[in-house]
DNA sequence: CGATGGTATGTAAACGGTTACAGGCCGGCC
DNA sequence: GGCCGGCCTGTAACCGTTTACATACCATCG
């Protein structure tokens, strides 16, 4: 029996490998893998002998190996617009906690609502090493798919939710979400309409919530003037200033809907300011329900995207892929229709007959 | 000359690796290695030769093969507490960015407050093979700082700033920001003053904020009693409530400091909701500046830290540790107290004589 | 009692790059 | 003309795991 190796002491833990904790130990490397990736294939005694080296030794598992050897790098890469957007970080968060638990970890970065950077990034984390991709939205540069693909990356589309192809996206019908919230407005006896929109340009979850409003609308044979119709960024600012051009027009829309969550703080805030009568005189609608929307003096109705929920479910649909399994969870999120004190019937006329209602 | 291969058709790029390519272009894989990592190191004619067939593969690097040869991953690691929180996500989007810019990646963890999961991130952090670990908070498990050590992984708190050892940390200074945001308001008469802190169990900053506040008032010989101290997590609900508590005793507080955003906008909010004059009656100040401090009809005063600039300055002073190069960047970060309307004079009594006033 | 089958372990070849070292070639200089 | 030194390129070892395959051992069974 060859003379152990005095305890290691502290310091060295630098460079043990798995071959050291295999000599200290006395067996080979592949028994060392095993007993740490498949124990009930080596003997009791081995199993406890070599886990008592592993953490004498202080050894770490050395992650590119491992991922060189097994073609798996246990690591997902998501590419979101911003992390400012508080749907975004809670996704994020979401995610995050979703993979961690499921063993897994997360390799981030951030398209700044470019399609090209987001290629980029994808190219990045691929290259880097990541067993799956999550993006946001169902628009992307044209030579992103062919490359995944190419290299049979799974990828998942967030924040939206296509019928025509189940599987390929987890989160709310954007479009249907918003179709709902303005034929609830219609019902409220609403005709003139207002719309401070995101920019659609690279957005296409914003485009789609247009089109919401827009065939709700067109149902009922309206339609959003362009002098109603503002699109920005989405700071509260930028929700002031377009409230204000849409609201002082005249004749006055009776109900504004807002692109997002800051934009329609910032169109409540200027209403207050400008001393309009809410829900009286208009009525206010945000998407996504931050908290400040029900804090605020009057609480604005909006559409409610368990924005953690679809962090979740698009970590363990990934995750189910990766590992051959089916995934198990729906994948379109329910969008909430939250209503509260901003909104309310039309100044004026009496509210339409229900649903079925021509016009 | 053996036969050239057909042009890969694009169906081909799942498996290809260096040396596919090195014996397309005919040459060894060290020098498709040198073409691509050292391009003047190879001739023109071969460079450009290689050059064509990489594209015409489509080979990307494997990323994990490369970390397993170099002993880089070209990858930090960063732990935060949560994401949902307006600094922390503008860090984070700084950090990304700069990160990208430098040509690295970024690996993310969520520690939700704790230590031990703060710890456990870390370590798989590690074994996934980062170059580096940023942090928030000087506070840390106790096996942390050892084990990174002991593998020679340069790590940064961030979000703190400590005088002590330079270079281990980029942020503010909390306790010298909130000892001076306190002193202002002792400086305009304040004298019973009210707090409403984050929980300090395992946070840092907000127990570092809270000493600059006791600090400033004990220069003053002043205090905070207990009936006008809270302590609560981070939502606007629990700002409003905590505030109101404080808010209601008799005597009330004139000036109530709030540990962060939310707090401070609840904290607000509800004093509307309550009646009370905003700043006549009570001044109310918070810390960190996003965006809806400024927009509430009342804007509230506030400490201003370009978390952005934290998260970007980290960034590079982590990259230029791993690449051997001297952080250029300053370490802390100035914290700008931001005035504005929600605070004011104390009722009553005139403001003290400036800063030499020994009350 | 030898063939058989199962279990626990070892051997060694990948995995896909990087890089120290070793030529080969060529021009310039004595 | 031979030697030297610089520039390019090739050879092959190495990075730290995993895993297919071989092997040794042991109990069981015909």
């Amino acid at each position: 029996m060859p003379a152990r190796r005095a305890p290691a002491d502290p310091a060295v833990a630098a460079g043990v490998s798995l071959r050291m904790v295999a000599r200290v130990a006395g067996v080979s490397t592949a028994t060392v893998s095993r007993a740490m990736n498949t124990p009930e294939r080596v003997s009791e005694a081995l199993r406890e002998r070599i886990a008592s080296v592993v953490d004498r030794l202080g050894w770490v598992p050395h992650g590119a190996a491992r991922a060189l050897a097994t073609r798996r790098t246990g690591t997902i890469g998501a590419v979101f617009p911003t992390l400012t957007h508080g749907d975004f970080a809670r996704a994020l968060e979401g995610l995050q906690g979703e993979l961690t638990r499921l063993g897994y970890r997360l390799l981030l970065a951030c398209s700044e609502y470019s399609l090209d950077q987001e290629y980029q990034q994808v190219r990045k984390l691929v290259e880097r090493g990541v067993d799956a991709v999550l993006l946001v939205g169902a628009l992307h540069h044209p030579e992103l798919r062919p490359f995944l693909d190419r290299r049979a990356v799974p990828v998942l589309d967030s924040f939206v939710f296509d019928r025509d192809h189940p599987g390929a996206s987890v989160g709310p019908d954007n479009r249907r979400a918003l179709f709902r919230l303005t034929e609830h407005l219609i019902a409220l006896g609403h005709r003139r309409f207002g719309v401070i929109a995101q920019e659609t340009a690279t957005n296409d979850r914003a485009r789609a919530r247009l089109e919401g409003i827009r065939a709700a609308l067109a149902q009922h044979s309206l339609a959003v003037p362009p002098a109603h119709f503002a699109e920005g960024r989405w700071t509260i600012r930028e929700g002031r200033e377009l409230f204000r051009r849409i609201a002082t027009t005249d004749p006055a829309p009776t109900a504004v809907i807002c692109g997002n969550a800051w934009l329609a703080v910032g169109a409540m805030l200027e209403s207050q300011a400008l001393g309009i009568d809410v829900p009286g005189a208009l009525s206010i609608a945000g998407y996504d329900d931050i908290e400040i929307m029900a804090e605020l003096p009057i609480p604005i109705t909006t559409v409610r995207v368990l924005s953690d929920e679809v962090g979740r479910r698009a970590a363990r649909h990934l995750v189910a892929r990766i590992e051959g399994r089916a995934p198990s969870d729906a994948f379109e999120c329910e969008a909430e229709i939250v209503l509260r004190a901003s909104s309310g019937p039309a100044p004026g006329g009496p509210p339409l007959p229900p649903r079925s209602g021509q016009s």
